[in-house]
This record gives C-alpha cells, structure tokens and sequence, in this order.
DNA sequence: AATACGTGGGG
DNA sequence: TCCCCAAGTAT
C-alpha cells in the first residue's frame, strides 16, 4: 500500500455513516466499554445488547458489582453462557475498588492484570474507552484483514497473526484509534461477514486482494471445528410438599455455581428411568418415586450435544432427608421462585415447559 | 499448544 | 434437523 492510512480513512469515513446505533456506543465510559467487551467476546451483538442494557441499570458502575455477589451477578449473566465471564467480571470490579478507587485502569499491564481481560479486551478498552493508538485483533478484524491480504496462511498460525497485527497496526488512523477500530470490526459484522460477503457495498474493496482473486469465500483460512459429543441425560423435577429440589454446581467447571436439577448422564444399556433412579441414588441419597415424562429438550453446549429426559418425581416416604453428595449444597425452593437462580439454559427451558404445564404446581 | 468454556440465530 | 459460527480468556 502506498499509503497504508488511506484504508484506515476510508474505513473512519464509512463507520462515521454506517455505524449501528448500540447502547455501549453513546458515551464510551470505561466501565460501560469494559462491561460490553467481556459481553461480547464470542458472542453476538444481537445477544448482548438485551443483557447490556438490564446489567447497566442493575449496576451503573463499578462499585455497584463489587457490592453484589457472584449469585447475583451470575443471574444477570443467564443465558449468554461463559459463566467465568461473569464471575471474573465480580472478580475484577473488587479488584478495581480495592486498588484503583473504583475507576477502570488505564494502562495495558493493569487490565491484563484483570480476570476476564485478554490482549484484545485490554486494547478494546484501550482504544474504545481512552482512545489511546493502539489496534485490536479479534475474530473480525481477522477475517477482514485475511481477505485484504488474501492471506493463505492459517489465520491462527504465527505467521496469520503477524500479518493481521502488521496490517492492522500500519492502517490505523493515528488519534482515532476508536474510531478506526470499531470500523474494522463493524465492517466485519456488516460486510465483510463470514458468509454471504457484501462485497458490491464494500468500501475498501477496490484494495481487497482476495475479492480480485476470487478466494473470499476462502478467506480466513479456518481448521475444521471438531464435532460435538452427543450424550443423553435424565434429569429429575422432584416435588416435595409442594417444592421442588435444586442443587448449586461447583466450582470450577462447566456452569460452575450456577444451579440445576438433579440427574446425570444415561449410560450404555441403561433406560431413563434406570438412569435417574441410579442416579439419584449416587447423588441425594435416596430413592424415588419416578412418575411421567415431562420433557425432552436438545441443547448444545460447548462439546456436547445434549437430549435432557426430564421426569416428574415424587420422595417417598415425604420428608425423608436429602443430602446433597455430588452438590454444593441443595435446596427445596417454591415453583414461584425459581426465578431468582441462575440456571444453565436447557434446565431454564424446562422449567419454562414446567410453567405452561396446567397443573403442575409450578 | 491444545483444550475447555455456552448460546441462539441464520442458512 | 444440521451445520456454521460470534467483539476471547484461562490454563
């Protein structure tokens, strides 16, 4: 490039028009910028701006989260998944009142000192919230950059990421570091999309190699994804007078601290119904009186893909004690409340199921 | 370096 | 239904 500035212009100039308008956008303080990067590393800004706008008026600022608990913030958290998120999130809001009053800090080795905060978090709020010079490399700018370039290499190599650092480093705008980055990013999200490409309303396509070449589709060049393990579960709404039984995870590990209904995995040979009644057994403790089936719900997390068995059951005798073996802690809570616990997506879809049952007590 | 970590939307 | 994937980080 002659003048390697020159795309970062044409990118500010486009951005400046074509900007969507996004809550995290109208004033750019550190601790919304902060909020709305963790929120959206690896997630969709459709996804986000729902839980974006009811985080920031459950918590407006930094001293607001401190003061809360991972319970809570977990909850706010519901349904984006990447639970570590929030709780390093709780994490680094005490950790900012302890030693930085409060405020978010302002140089890249404190944010990297942050949980949750990575090399393209610390230059996101970097640039987005101080408007300092410096680039980001996130999956856009990736993808962006591999298709200005057509570069062949693996996008994940070393060489992939020298070159889009390289590239996004020689074409930024020196002092609009926020804008120009927010332009390589909208650009991917907008134009330069993974599929379906709309390279005619491109305003850099007169510089894109790969558009010239005809290797888009082809660009960044990406390993295959790894399939997903498919595996059954059975899992048990045990009713007790009136309530129902839930039981906090762990920590550490998938949907740590968060809570859910009792059951496990359904081994080879074994029924549903066999598996939940093993189950049960192993962690509260107790048998059961297993009655209807009351859902089969798919889900896919991270590596697997999931079909819950959900079924109804009743402790008999009633009262018996229930000790939680597998569990944090356990708890009989009203239907009513099941509200005010973070549940993993596919248990929050049950009890939604559960909700519109005629009768079901819940 | 490779793997773990979620979810919902779109084609 | 199935596959792809989206503003990454921690270990």
């Amino acid at each position: 490039m002659e003048n390697p500035q020159l795309i970062g212009r044409e990118l500010v100039e486009w951005f400046r028009v074509n900007q969507r308008d996004l809550p995290w956008r109208r004033d750019y303080s550190p601790y919304g910028v902060w909020v709305s990067e963790i929120m959206l590393q690896q997630t969709q800004v459709a996804a986000v701006i729902p839980y974006y706008l009811r985080w920031m008026e459950r918590f407006p600022d930094v001293a607001s989260v401190a003061a809360s608990n991972e319970e809570e913030v977990l909850l706010y958290w519901e349904g984006l998944g990447y639970y570590t998120r929030a709780r390093n999130l709780y994490k680094a809001a005490r950790l900012m009142v302890e030693r930085f009053q409060g405020e978010v800090p302002t140089t890249r080795q404190q944010l990297l000192a942050l949980p949750g905060v990575g090399p393209y978090t610390a230059s996101a709020i970097l640039s987005l919230a101080f408007n300092r010079d410096v680039p980001v490399v996130d999956g856009n700018v990736e993808r962006v950059v591999a298709r200005l370039l057509d570069l062949g290499c693996p996008i994940k190599s070393a060489e992939g990421r020298r070159e889009v650092l390289r590239a996004a480093t020689d074409w930024l705008v020196e002092g609009k570091a926020r804008l120009y980055n927010q332009a390589l990013m909208e650009l991917g999200a907008l134009v330069c999309t993974p599929s379906d490409p709309q390279c005619p309303s491109c305003p850099v396509v007169s510089h894109c190699r790969a558009f010239r070449l005809g290797t888009v589709e082809d660009r960044p060049v990406r390993p295959p994804r790894p399939r997903l393990e498919e595996i059954q579960t059975a899992v048990a709404v045990l009713w007790d007078r009136g309530r129902i039984y839930i039981q906090k995870r762990r920590a550490g590990g998938l949907f740590a601290g968060m809570w859910e209904f009792p059951g496990g995995k359904i081994e080879d040979g074994e029924s549903p119904r066999q598996a939940l009644a093993r189950e049960l057994w192993e962690e509260l403790g107790v048998h059961v009186q297993i009655e209807e089936k009351i859902g089969r719900i798919r889900h896919a997390y991270t590596r697997f893909r999931v079909t819950l068995h959900a079924y109804s059951c009743r402790l008999r005798p009633s009262g018996q004690q229930v000790t939680a073996r597998a569990a944090e802690q356990g708890r009989w809570v009203d239907p009513r409340d099941l509200g005010r616990y973070a549940f993993p997506a596919a248990n929050r879809r049950l009890i939604r199921s559960l909700q519109e049952m005629p009768g079901s007590g819940a």
